[in-house]
DNA sequence: AACTAATACTTTTTT
DNA sequence: AGTATTAGTT
């Protein structure tokens, strides 16, 4: 089979003479990396034509299956590099996958121009096209600050209550809204009656509208905008179609109906698309992840063939048992037998702490005998649900002088001077960017309060120009007192001289010149507070990241997308995380604190999302387990301190979900509290007097529907955009419509004035409009 | 415009 | 409880 392949690379190869040398240098030798995979993993790459789903559990060689197939698509000459679609959603997966790409094939991978992640090639395809997007190709993509900055003025500008309807609130509906692929015109009546009393809809079309003035689009859009292009312009379409040969997508479960729209419409074309992914990972529903994207592939891609890659390379037989077990409790999944070859290892530990003081100190002692024991620390990791939950640790793991580092947490670019200054960066190139300018115009202080801005946005409205021009205006009227008019003058002076340099000057010098003359870095300077100098770092960290470009506007082109802080190596630390950020990482060691029913299954997303909250829950747990080569430690506190107020926590239902053979208990050293020995001794005590007994969960206990493995994991109305089936599931709880009367143990009678899903506003006789999950009312 | 007092939050996070 | 943001005061 080999010899046969190797036969039809060669002949390909030499219809193809485009290829790089390095490759064509593979089509000859016999297609060694073919070899080093398992017959899964082989059929994954090898099978190249027509719709593929690589499911991939935890552990099985994901990426490599990836890259490889990438790598073998270039050596048979099926496609050249740019004619390979490859997206994935973090930048972390896009350099990742570059660089064993290149190691495959043997040097840099230049020219696989398609690869990256869904915005940055939406970036790169709208900016083609984007007069026809009513755009400039100069657009800017906003960051979340200045998409609230945009709809505070908006609010400001309709008159709407910020206290009531905060921007923050609105932004999220708005992105929520473009996730699925919703233009204004499609939004919902309903839905746009949960802002300020139906204007959601309204605001929501006013913001695009101010976008397209200021020439910028928000990371939602580039997804929407490209979505529109395509459906609008099918020449254009037709152009990507016939481009792209072969798509790959990494990470399936956690796309969106955008992302699902955009990916089905390419792939009307070659046919060839391969989704890798895991339904048990798909941790980001609450962002808009759709994870019946992944369990109705088959539906969509008619003929698509399913691989399940059930070889784990990870984890011993006790972690990825415990993990099975676990797991298993879903319904909505497809399903998948994670085997493993390295042995049987130590089991799982379950450990009851008193609270979390005793959690983090137990997980303290424990690391510091696998230190002794010669366990690098780098290889521990203690991932947590929430990140306050940190903090016990980081006290314990200071005062124990414990190396550790937290993982994730604000991004590079988030950071507030990073942004501050990019945005002196942003105005010098453009300078009708009006939220950047309104960002820096009074930082540092230069007397340009907010009454000065106030008239500065007066005359721009009233103008129809950027605040820029309108500053230019302003200043020479008598409009402002003398000492904020001088400040905006010299202001407008110091950005014309510092764009007159934009051509001659080194752009890493025009930049220091821009931070030191703006009196940006002696406003640092000046503050004696220890944050200062590590701001003060962090600029200098940016300057030296523009080095790698070679103009400011190349620069500022990635800065907005593909920045982030690289993870310095230093000494070996105890990692610390969320289990978010834990997902596609591992570590010989985990600690899993904090299974505490309320926190693990979190007792928001049980309330907001009922059942298939909580099977993400459990998919979240499990994404923890199987982060764990050969250790993993499960601990949860009796008491936990929420809000300033001690609570009595019970342990979490998934612990009693672990299967008894690969957990075992551990000996509780110095705990004196109300459960023996046996952790179902616990449970039972608790069952008598917690969580379980509460009305909501047995009404949702009582509601949840038998059998059918092939359920749904979501009940919910079929989505169509353009009459297009976007994503259907069945629907439960039938009956339950606008208008129906309802009751609830808590809120009591009510009727029903929307359904979203499974989540409904229904408006109570006493205790007015309230959103409840349906599984919590009862039709009347 | 800058300080202090009061008030409102508190799951997960990428682009 | 603790912080982060905002409102009110000087």
């Amino acid at each position: 089979m080999t010899k046969i392949r190797a036969n039809a690379a060669e002949i390909s190869d030499s219809g193809e003479p485009q290829l790089p040398t390095s490759m064509r240098a593979m089509g000859r030798k016999p297609l060694r990396y073919l070899e080093d995979l398992n017959p899964e993993q082989r059929e994954a790459v090898e099978t190249l034509d027509g719709p593929l789903l690589v499911l991939a559990g935890a552990g099985t060689g994901k990426t490599r299956v990836l890259t490889t197939r990438i790598a073998h698509i270039l050596s048979l000459g099926r496609a050249r590099p740019s004619q390979i679609l490859a997206v994935t959603f973090t930048n972390k997966a896009a350099r990742e996958m570059k660089a064993r790409i290149g190691q495959l094939i043997g040097g840099v991978v230049e020219g696989m121009p398609w690869l990256g992640t869904f915005h940055a090639i939406g970036v790169k395809i709208l900016r083609r096209h984007a007069e026809l997007a009513d755009l400039k190709p100069s657009f800017t993509v906003l960051d979340t600050d200045d998409q609230i900055r945009l709809l505070k003025q908006l609010l400001g500008a309709e008159n709407i209550d910020e206290k009531r309807w905060p921007a923050r609130l609105l932004a999220a509906m708005i992105d929520g809204w473009k996730n699925r692929g919703l233009t204004p015109k499609r939004v919902p009546e309903g839905e746009s009656f949960a802002f300020a009393n139906g204007k959601g809809r309204d605001l929501y079309a006013l913001y695009q509208k101010r976008l397209k003035e200021l020439n910028a689009v928000d990371f939602g859009d580039l997804l929407l905008e490209n979505l529109r292009l395509f459906q609008e312009h099918p020449d254009v379409l037709a152009q990507y179609q016939q481009r792209f040969h072969f798509m790959l997508v990494d990470e399936y479960q956690d796309t969106n109906v955008a992302q699902y729209l955009w990916l089905r419409l390419l792939a009307q074309g070659s046919r060839n698309i391969c989704c890798v992914g895991d339904d048990d990972q798909s941790i980001y529903g609450w962002r808009g992840a759709e994870v019946d994207n992944i369990l109705r592939f088959e539906t969509d891609f008619p003929g698509a063939k399913i691989i399940r890659l059930e070889r784990n390379y990870r984890s011993t037989a006790n972690i990825l048992g415990a993990a099975s077990g676990l797991i298993a409790h879903n319904q909505g999944r497809l399903g998948k037998t994670l085997r493993t070859d390295i042995g049987a290892g130590d089991k799982v530990e379950v450990q009851g702490c008193w609270d979390d003081e005793e959690e983090a100190r137990v997980i303290g002692e424990d690391i510091e005998q696998f230190q002794r024991q010669g366990q690098s620390l780098s290889e521990i990791a203690i991932l947590v649900r929430a990140s306050f939950q940190m903090r016990a640790f980081e006290d314990r793991f200071i005062t124990l002088g414990l190396p550790y580092r937290v993982v994730g947490g604000p991004r590079f670019y988030e950071r507030q001077e990073i942004r501050d200054a990019t945005a002196y960066f942003e105005v010098t190139l453009n300078p009708a960017n009006d939220l950047k300018f309104e960002r820096i115009a009074n930082t540092p202080r230069r007397g340009l309060g907010e009454a000065s801005l106030k008239s500065l946005h007066q005359l721009a409205r009233a103008h129809n120009v950027p605040l820029m021009q309108a500053a230019r205006l302003i200043v020479e009227t008598e409009e402002l007192k003398p000492r904020p008019r001088k400040a905006l003058a010299d202001l407008i002076d110091s950005f014309d001289r510092w764009r007159s340099l934009i051509d001659t000057m080194r752009h890493t010098e025009l930049a220091e010149l821009i931070l030191d003359e703006s009196g940006y870095t002696a406003m640092w300077q000046a503050e004696k507070s220890p944050q200062a100098q590590s701001k003060l770092e962090n600029l200098k960290e940016l300057i030296r990241f523009m080095e790698e470009f070679d103009t400011l506007a190349g620069f500022m082109e990635h800065v907005s997308l593909v920045m982030d802080a690289e993870a310095e190596e230093g000494a070996a630390r105890v990692n610390l995380m969320t289990l978010h950020s834990a997902k596609g990482l591992e570590f010989d060691v985990v600690f899993l604190p904090g299974w505490d029913e309320g926190l693990l299954p979190h007792q928001r997303s049980l309330d907001e999302s009922g059942r298939s909250g909580l099977e993400e829950e459990r998919r979240l747990a499990h994404v923890g387990l199987t982060r764990a080569r050969a250790r993993a430690k499960i601990t949860f506190a009796q008491n936990r301190r929420t809000h300033g107020m001690w609570q009595q926590a019970i342990p979490s239902r998934f612990i009693d979900e672990l299967p008894i053979d690969h957990v075992e208990v551990a000996e509780t050293q110095g705990f004196h509290g109300s459960y023996g020995q046996s952790r179902f001794d616990t449970a039972e005590n608790l069952f008598a007097s917690g969580f379980y007994e509460t009305p909501g969960w047995q009404r949702a206990q009582r509601n949840r529907p038998r059998g059918g493995a092939n359920q749904s994991p979501r009940a919910r109305e079929p989505i169509t955009i353009d009459g297009t089936l976007v994503a259907a599931s069945t629907i439960e709880g039938a009956g339950l419509e606008v208008g129906t009367r309802v009751f609830h143990q808590k809120f009591g009678y009510g009727h029903i004035v929307q359904v979203d899903g499974n989540k409904l506003t229904v408006d109570f006789d006493k205790a007015g409009q309230k959103k409840v999950v349906d599984s919590f009312v009862e039709r009347v």
